[in-house]
DNA sequence: CGATGGTTTGAGATATATCAAACCTCGTGG
DNA sequence: CCACGAGGTTTGATATATCTCAAACCATCG
């Protein structure tokens, strides 16, 4: 019996593809690992040796310039794909921002299975053409939303992918009350905003009574409805 | 003989996976359109009804918010897939910058096609990674990067992205010297920037002898060391 | 406790946006 | 052929959102 086989986003990563002997195969060129948060699995600008699917905990895709500014260009959840098959470069990094379980495969084997089996390769062009839609939707904030509008839309965002997806009944209802796996600096650099903004936009929110912050990494959303009207 | 044989981008374009009958297949249910500077090829948040090869011409993908801002998420050149197959809306509005030749087909009818056909799947696969990549570079333009190194960016991207792939020799090389198939307005919704910012960084460039603005929509890069230095 | 790292708050600086006017360029019609 | 008009572009003056720098604050952990 497989490590697959009791593997919990059995049903919803690109493996969900295939039949069992595939799956089979597929396992004896993965391996599980466990990240530390804040430990990094690719590095922006290596050379591509590393896919994975993402098992568990949040992990974040970073590129930065020559002189130290970061942006965070995407956020991945259990069941996510990571990794650039078929490229021979990643042009970002991809760290752990909680504890997280992934499943990695050398690159080259990756692609070779991939190739023979459509079925798989499908499901990861759907996840691709998925994640373009929602990069580009985000570009819209970065290039043409204010701070206010940046940081509600990060957290009605985060309500609706946080879900923990345990059971396949739950019908997916965004969160009213979470806890983020990012710190304020990491918030900026997904916002493209400064730390300081960020702090600021969050205890307007708060005074405004949108929203509730029990501790530091904790959000409580209490009116939605406004949260998504200062999205814009 | 279908219209395929005599396509320019035959060899460049997704349909390069095909052989010829399998070619004579796809044009069975595709057809030629032209459009018009300013034309719609897709409109945001239409179900997705169209996808389609650019064979000539420049098109803009774009979203924008409830109060008119806009934002362009992408650009996309003779050989490049436009359209969002396997999905039920468009995220982004597709419009025509130039004169545009594209090869159309319906969403049901290529989907159906292609999940028949996994070598076309994986060059759409291929496609969408490599535009992922792009995008994600774009965001940290947008999240980070000055007026001046925006628009240093973008000049430095165009020169690059332009080059007639006429000739299957021609290695490439960034053109010296090219004619913008945007406004300045354009240039700013791809730049996240207002008009009046794209303009003076113009005259700035143009100022310091980087660039030369011989018309409107012309531009010729004088030093572009210079310039990559001022992109950051 | 006291140190440490992250966060919030404050005061001031600055890049970019906004508003407004002048300026080209190019096509049209007298 | 030239005057005119319209759209897009550049330039100018000012406003403002966000950044920067700095200090206070607060949780956490030895």
């Amino acid at each position: 019996m497989s490590a697959c086989d009791t593997c919990i986003v059995r049903n919803r990563a690109i493996c969900s593809s295939l039949d069992s002997n595939e799956l089979e195969m597929l396992n004896t060129i993965g391996r599980r690992r466990i990240l530390a948060p804040g430990e990094s699995l690719i590095w922006e600008g290596e050379d591509s040796v590393l896919v994975a699917n993402v098992i568990d905990g949040v992990l974040k895709l970073s590129t930065g310039t020559e002189d130290g500014r970061e942006q965070i260009v995407g956020v991945v959840y259990p069941s996510d794909f990571i990794g650039r098959p078929f490229g021979s470069t990643s042009g970002h990094g991809v760290t752990a921002l909680t504890e997280a379980k992934v499943c990695v495969f050398s690159r080259r084997d990756f692609d070779a299975f991939a190739r023979e089996h459509p079925a798989l390769e499908h499901k990861l062009l759907q996840r691709t053409l998925g994640e373009l839609d929602r990069t580009r939707r985000w570009m819209l904030l970065l290039g043409r939303k204010s701070a206010g509008e940046r940081v509600s839309s990060f957290l009605i965002e985060m309500s609706e992918r946080l879900v923990e997806q345990g059971c396949e009944g739950s019908h997916d209802q965004p969160l009213k009350r979470f806890t983020l796996p990012f710190s304020r600096q990491q918030v900026a650099d997904v916002l493209g905003l400064t730390i300081e903004t960020v702090s600021r936009q969050f205890t307007r929110l708060k005074s405004e009574g949108l929203i509730d912050l029990p501790s530091r990494r904790e959000v409580a959303i209490l009116d939605r409805e406004g949260l998504v009207a200062e999205a814009g």
